[in-house]
RNA sequence: GGGCCUGUAGCUCAGUUGGUCAGAGCGCCACGUUUACACCGUGGAUGUCGGGGGUUCGAGUCCCUCCGGGCCCA
């Protein structure tokens, strides 16, 4: 075997070299002739591609490469692609700020268009002053800018060292994957699985779209409670206390728990509407709270969840005030027009913001007398959309929906218990940590509603439907026309059906297209099967799907995780993987989530620059599965130690009996060279460690792995190396004339660092990568993962207890000289040495080595220790009870 | 209001089914330039295991309760 080992070491320049390499050598790329048993899949997250990464991607996507690592040298055809998600409102907003424009989708396409800005430096540029540009123009401009995040990410990814195989990587715009997120729609939409429907629904009226239950997100929201008189028949008044007097137009019942004393003698009976006149009924409802305000509440069509439930359960009419703008409806709507409020509306309210309704709503109450006291301030929790920042309103619009077990499914009579079935498909995945399946066990079994999909926006996935428009020129949403499945992808806006020509677009006995996109997350929820070729390429499918393992952030759950096995289970009646390993979040060292807006963010490629990518890999690999992770620079700082110690410790272990000449020299692995004692102890210590990080491995604690392996490395380096170093050097003799001992210890050190560069490899892939090729051929990576029953049979019987016992021993003989201070070259003259019994065979199989590693001149008697002597926290309790120091060695310069 | 996670040395964290479990690394202090490594080595000090109860022969470990941090759902 020829090393060719360098005389100075250096982390520096490893990434690029080896990214090279990998590339070239296709060390990471997938074996699609692997039979399914053979593969190890994984289902990576996309990252959204509308921003840019940070140290928790870092993190998290550091795991999943250790697991990948580690299965690929477990023999296992590790199939690792990688996405990009560019579909969506992130890119939509990334791009009106970077090129300084807005979508209208009225305008016609501008060839060659250019934006006035390319790159605003961070700089929003405001509503008013960006260009409308089309629709096509302005998906243009998505694709644009995604290509050259796209560019970045990868690079970082390359850097950091994610063994992915680079020629499978995907967007989740890009064909393929419109094709199949638009296939899998008509397909749910075939078996009854996806459907339409005119219903009120969440809406955010500053990106002007439907938004689903997964992407709410509950904040505190100041308002004010307006305590508000209605009156029954008989002029009596019946107070209610609302935050949102505004929607005093759209109210339908008021409504009382059913058990509430105080109004019992008012339901069944009727009040009228203050200003409006409106007659309502007052109801019964468990929902109304007895202790929130007066106890009872008016429901209107709509002010929050609330009233929907009690709208639909109690099959109230809609009397809906507010519009897709967010302001009420410019009519006065037809059960005001004849009343007493009509002016008020036609005034006061019509098209108006629900801010200025309100103030016009509360000054006519204060007028008329219905507003009793002042309103009090308040802060509640109130819907938000997660991405934006007006309180979601609730309109009626007609939009699709899959179903996802949030609500009753009967068709013909049978009813499917959905939710069921995807309760017991969570407690059928694996979930790393455990715990963590109780986030999706709480979000299914709260779920009250179906999966609003479509969404009012532009850069997205189409819904893949025309509508036949009739004679009379109203539009058949009853009955969609749906491309087959040979023409995925469709887009409905600019193509016609087949049967149709463009001509009929929207023209009587005509057509239109559906205008929406679909959530990005109808796409997302795909990437297992968009990856498996599902549906486009039946042989990958079969050998990669259903996927090994889905890495995720914990904040997904409820939407990536669980959207994915919805359309796992409907579409294949499987679960997408087996194995989902939740990753934590990034903390400051304030323990505060980072986040860009405190300014607390690094940027990644910075990172990997400044400390090495083995560096930070190290970081995120010390951090458990579930568990939240100090941002801590001191950790990478003992990565690149380790990754640099071993580089060193390699360097050191390979030099011996190397021809200075030629630099190059024999080296073997025959366990049967290895003969002496205390090299055999230690292959049997390694043994051990081989068995405890596979099975930590196995069992998605890859931080256990480190740590064990980790830890074996530094002693291997502190007391094994410096035990062996005389005997290794083999004192002069030539390479012709070695002796068995000098053999033994060579033999054992290259043993043990092929296991430890092997086990080390998941971790800091590219300082093993760099040792593997100064000796070994091919990569580490792709190296078989050791096992212990070689090492174990090389040890023979050999007890690992013997080389801790030898360190501690030398331990000993160092602090003689450490509390003397004086420089460990220091000989020792005489000594004695005081050893737990239990240690005593130990150290005297390893006498030789430790007087040679403690400079141990003259007579070293080993006494057995008595009752109390030493402290078995220090040295194992071994214990120098005499010794004589010679002359420290004179000083010799530096150079 | 319900649920989950978390609180161990100045810092970051291990502590598997209750019995050498008071640990590691960093930092700190002292010393040392040893033919792998100063991006180093050697040695040392450091804790009422959040508080209080309880179960037990025995509790970071199990139970109850309170307090602090984080998150999710209402």
């Amino acid at each position: 075997m020829v090393r060719e080992v360098p005389d100075k070491v250096s982390t520096d320049g490893l990434e690029q070299k080896f990214d090279e390499r990998w590339s070239a050598e296709g060390t990471f790329t997938f074996d699609r002739t692997a039979t399914r048993e053979q593969v190890y899949s994984i289902d990576t997250p996309p990252p959204t591609v509308s921003g840019s990464l940070h140290v928790g991607h870092v993190f998290s996507y550091t795991h999943t490469d250790v697991v990948a690592r580690f299965q690929r040298m477990r023999g296992k055809e590790v199939f690792y692609p990688m996405g990009w998600d560019d579909n969506g409102l992130p890119t939509e907003r990334r791009v009106q700020n970077y090129f300084g424009v807005r979508c209208d989708p009225s305008l016609p396409y501008v060839e060659g268009f250019e934006p006035p800005h390319a790159g605003t430096e961070g700089k929003a540029v405001k509503p008013a002053d960006q260009v409308p540009i089309s629709r096509r123009n302005f998906i243009e401009l998505c694709e644009r800018l995604t290509a050259d995040d796209e560019r970045q990410f990868e690079e970082l990814w390359r850097r950091l060292g994610l063994s992915v195989d680079w020629s499978q990587t995907y967007q989740t715009i890009d064909a393929t994957s419109r094709a199949a997120s638009q296939r899998a729609f008509l397909r749910n939409l075939e078996r009854g699985e996806a459907y339409q429907a005119e219903a009120p629904g969440l809406w955010d009226v500053t990106f002007q779209t439907a938004v689903a239950q997964a992407e709410l997100e509950a904040r505190e929201y100041p308002g004010h409670y307006h305590r508000v008189a209605f009156h029954r028949p008989d002029g009596t008044p019946v107070h209610i206390e609302t935050t949102r007097p505004e929607l005093l137009p759209a109210v339908v019942a008021l409504i009382a728990h059913p058990d509430d004393e105080r109004y019992q003698d008012l339901f069944g009976t009727t009040v009228t509407s203050p200003l409006f006149g409106v007659e309502i009924p007052v109801l019964a409802h468990p929902a109304a709270s007895v202790d929130k305000g007066a106890g009872i509440a008016m429901c209107c069509t709509f002010g929050d969840l609330t009233d929907v439930q009690w709208w639909r359960e109690l099959q109230l009419p809609t009397r809906s005030v507010i519009g897709r703008d967010g302001r009420l409806h410019r009519e006065t709507p037809e059960w005001i027009a004849a009343g007493p409020g009509a002016g008020l509306y036609a005034e006061g309210l019509a098209g108006r913001t629900t801010f200025s309704a309100r103030k016009a709503v509360v000054e006519a109450l204060v007028e008329s007398g219905d507003l009793d006291g002042d309103p009090k301030p308040t802060q509640r929790m109130t819907n938000f959309y997660e991405k934006g920042d007006k309180p979601l309103e609730i309109v009626t619009s007609r939009q699709w929906y899959i179903r996802n077990g949030g609500r009753e499914w009967s068709t013909d009579g049978t009813t499917r218990d959905l939710k069921s079935e995807l309760l017991a498909r969570g407690k059928e995945l694996d979930f790393h940590p455990d715990f963590m399946r109780v986030r999706y066990e709480n979000w299914v079994g709260g779920l009250n509603g179906d999966w609003l999909v479509s969404r009012q926006r532009f850069f997205g996935v189409a819904v893949p439907v025309w509508y036949p428009v009739l004679a009379s020129g109203e539009i058949d949403h009853d009955h969609p026309i749906t491309p087959t499945a040979a023409e995925l992808p469709v887009d409905p806006t600019s193509q016609a059906p087949a049967g149709y020509d463009e001509s009929q677009r929207g023209e009587p006995g005509g057509f239109v297209g559906d205008a929406d996109v679909m959530d990005t997350w109808a796409t997302s929820s795909l990437t297992p099967l968009i990856v498996a070729g599902w549906e486009r390429d039946a042989d990958l499918f079969e050998r990669v799907y259903p996927m090994d393992l889905r890495p995720q952030g914990q904040d997904i759950i409820r939407t990536w995780l669980f959207s994915t096995v919805v359309r796992s289970h409907l579409e294949c009646g499987v679960l997408p993987w087996k194995n989902a390993a939740i990753s934590g979040w990034i903390l400051d060292p304030d323990r505060k989530k980072m986040s860009k807006s405190k300014g607390n963010v690094v940027t990644p490629m910075d990172l990997l620059v400044e400390h090495g990518s083995d560096a930070v890999r190290y970081w995120a690999a010390a951090a458990r599965l579930g568990t939240d992770a100090a941002f801590e620079v001191g950790q990478m700082k003992i990565g690149r130690r380790l990754a640099i110690k071993v580089l060193n410790a390699s360097k050191f272990a390979l030099t011996f009996g190397v021809d200075p000449e030629s630099g190059t020299g024999e080296i073997t692995l025959d366990p049967a060279a290895v003969t002496v004692e205390l090299d055999r102890a230690m292959l049997a210590g390694l043994a051990d460690v081989v068995d405890q990080a596979t099975a930590a491995l196995e069992a998605y604690d890859h931080t256990r792995a480190l740590e064990i392996t980790e830890s074996y490395f530094w002693a291997f380096c502190d007391d094994y190396l410096e035990l062996v170093k005389d005997r290794a050097y083999g004192a002069g003799a030539s390479a012709s004339d070695l002796t068995a001992e000098t053999v033994s210890a060579r033999t054992a050190l290259a043993i043990a660092l092929d296991v430890m560069l092997r086990l080390l490899a998941p971790f800091i892939p590219f300082a093993t990568e760099e040792v593997w090729s100064w000796w070994r051929t091919g990569s580490v990576h792709r190296a078989p993962w050791p096992t212990a029953q070689p090492l174990r049979s090389a040890a023979a019987d050999a007890d690992p207890l013997a080389l801790a016992a030898a360190g501690n021993a030398l331990a000993a003989l160092r602090k003689v000289k450490s509390a003397a201070k004086v420089s460990m070259r220091t000989p020792i003259l005489s000594g004695t040495v005081a050893v737990p019994a239990a240690l005593l065979p130990g150290v005297e199989s390893a006498i030789g080595d430790i007087r040679g590693a403690g400079r141990v001149e003259g007579t070293l008697e080993l006494v057995e220790a008595t009752e109390g002597q030493g402290n078995p926290d220090v040295q194992g309790g071994i214990v120098v009870t005499a010794s004589e120091l010679g002359e420290p060695p004179a000083k010799k310069p530096r150079g």
